[in-house]
DNA sequence: AGTATTTTAGGTTGCCGACCAAAGATTGGT
DNA sequence: ACCAATCTTTGGTCGGCAACCTAAAATACT
């Protein structure tokens, strides 16, 4: 069970596009790429996955750029798991061996638990700076 | 993020071996593998490492075999999950990038939601309600 | 037309998960 | 003493995939 550097790379860069939110700016991608240390040549394909998931828009051309979809408290960490891994918790469910099922029905319940924790951490909340406020269920 | 194939082998394994705690009688590689259809030359590895573990016991030669080291209700995911994947959520924690640390710490924040909960399942659970349904081949 | 951007469609490379194989160590039975 | 049954240890394989790179094509503005 382990982060990709993936999903990471698009929380940075979901991030840093937030603070444009609001504003008429548009970002790009090489920006991006440097402000949040992210390969460009990966980015590339990562913005894609957003766009193509509606979690960003974005503009060709010259003048064109990415922006946020959607209000960043309308995003939440469940979206972008969700978009990029394909599921926040991807088990096996072979339901084989005479404990398979038993196994698979406790772990479903631990993923239940971890959408829901991702469905309450909005992009909103990862501009705030240092808080200890924590949200509990 | 995805559930290791290794540790739905072991958590099967372990359900299965819980069904022994509290006769004398010990478990086998190949009558584990079989029942729970584990591939037995993984299964070498897997409870190597149980065992490595302290969860865990064995005994050598004829009439050896394996058993839980303490009771069902004192083994949680969270022990098997830390043994076999060394961390419930291994995040990359660089830092790296201007939106770094803030995401690095709301996915801290996330591995201990996951955490407490693992904390939160044991063995004993695992166990199917019909007390005795040990039947052998 | 020229330039700055995104879009798309490939390729590469190293690592690791999921196995297999087999010789060695230990214990009990006869 | 020997053998059989079990764990122990060590090494190997092999395919897949994550994390990149490359470059041409499409689009939009001036």
């Amino acid at each position: 069970m382990k982060l990709s550097v993936k999903v990471d790379y698009a929380c940075r860069v979901l991030a840093q596009m937030a603070k444009y939110h609001g504003t008429s700016e548009l970002a790009h991608i090489e920006q991006l790429a440097e402000v949040e240390a992210v390969p460009a040549n990966y980015l590339v394909q990562i913005l894609s996955e957003l766009r193509n998931g509606g979690i960003i828009i974005s503009r060709r051309g010259k003048q064109g750029g990415y922006a946020l979809a959607r209000s960043p408290d309308d995003i939440t960490l469940y979206d972008i798991v969700k978009l990029i891994e394909g599921d926040v918790l991807e088990l096996n469910a072979t339901g084989e061996g005479q404990s398979g099922r038993r196994v698979d029905q406790i772990w479903r319940e631990v993923r239940t638990v971890l959408e829901e924790r991702c469905k309450s951490v909005t992009l909103a909340q990862f501009g705030a700076k240092r808080s200890d406020e924590m949200y509990y269920i």
